[in-house]
DNA sequence: TGATTTTTGTACCGATCGGTACAAAGTTGT
DNA sequence: ACAACTTTGTACCGATCGGTACAAAAATCA
């Protein structure tokens, strides 16, 4: 009796590291210990199923610890602090690709279009949300946000070919203090 | 008697849609008009070989329209302007994916790890070059052109998840605009 | 033209793909 | 203990994977 939640760290880290396409049956079974008996009764949508839960669990992860400090926290600055923070774990300080760019990249995009989509949306309308409320002008916002969200997606790339983890910490910490003085 | 360099930008555009592990040779067959019987004897090393190969040519398209110029180029305001050319019209606009950075991303990242890190590494010191001979310090160049390289790799990711390609072209007229400030 | 070599299409290989069938094993309620 | 139900492992399915063998077909040279 294993319950889906308890696999989809393992189900997320599969995908991340072998992409859509990439991930087989073999590789989930192996990285979860569960067999195909169990996987499918678990999903019974297989592989799709699979991945859109952990998508799903992603974006609740990201709205709880990302979005809605975002929004609500006040005042909005501390919101965007606790963003870096979040981002800096969630992504293991540059060790970890982001599975909703991977597959922003990739054909199973089409799959998921809406998913992604929405990730990055309102990732990049809270963000906004919180800069608008720290005295940026509308238009200003959403700018900043969409730059500052590409970076932090570009950054996990450049760390990552260059196999130098410590970029994304650079990088996030420049951000950082660029948001710093445009919302302060 | 087809040579190779025909077929490698349609071998290019499969990797770059489909991901390494996506590009079936069924689909590469079907993109070059060539049966498995050409491939094999145009690429003995098979499917790793037509990849490295992608990237070669890659590699040298990049060398000399953009790393080149950055390196060469005076004034170095120009190598990089023409930089951010040479950028939006390889990358359509924001409607085509750079496949070294979906490499980067993947597991196959292990095979082409050198060719991946050094695309990477030789874009980061061209610009890096441009931008010391324009007056700044090095250390300060370096961190610019890290982060140049990454908010383009992040502006390919967030305008195909958002299905905004413009989103692409703002980022690149914004940096063009900060970095005439940064190197004038 | 005929001999030689290069290029191509097709049939085929074992392995693995995602997915299904189903019975054994385990769990639960009584 | 027994029946009802849930969970799991294994065998198997057709399709497709990357890759090979090889003969027909082109092209080249004499």
């Amino acid at each position: 009796m294993t319950a889906r939640s308890e696999i989809l760290p393992a189900l997320a880290e599969v995908f991340r590291e072998h992409g859509y396409a990439g991930a087989s049956l073999a590789l989930i079974s192996q990285a979860t210990g569960l067999g195909k008996g169990s996987l499918y009764h678990l999903f019974p949508g297989g592989k799709a199923e699979m991945a859109a839960c952990v998508l799903e669990e992603i974006d609740a992860w990201f709205e709880t610890n990302l979005y809605r400090p975002l929004r609500e926290r006040d005042p909005p600055e501390r919101g965007i602090s606790d963003m870096f923070d979040s981002v800096a774990s969630y992504f293991r300080s540059g060790q970890r690709v982001c599975l909703v760019g991977v597959l922003a990249l990739g054909t199973s995009r089409d799959l998921f279009a809406e998913a992604v989509r929405g990730y990055f949306a309102r990732w990049v309308a809270a963000l906004a949300d919180a800069l608008r409320r720290s005295g940026q002008d509308a238009a200003a916002s959403t700018a900043l946000a969409e730059e500052v969200v590409a970076q932090i997606q570009g950054a996990i790339v450049l760390a990552r070919a260059l196999d130098q983890p410590a970029l994304f910490t650079r990088a996030l910490a420049t951000l950082r203090s660029r948001m710093a003085t445009a919302a302060g």
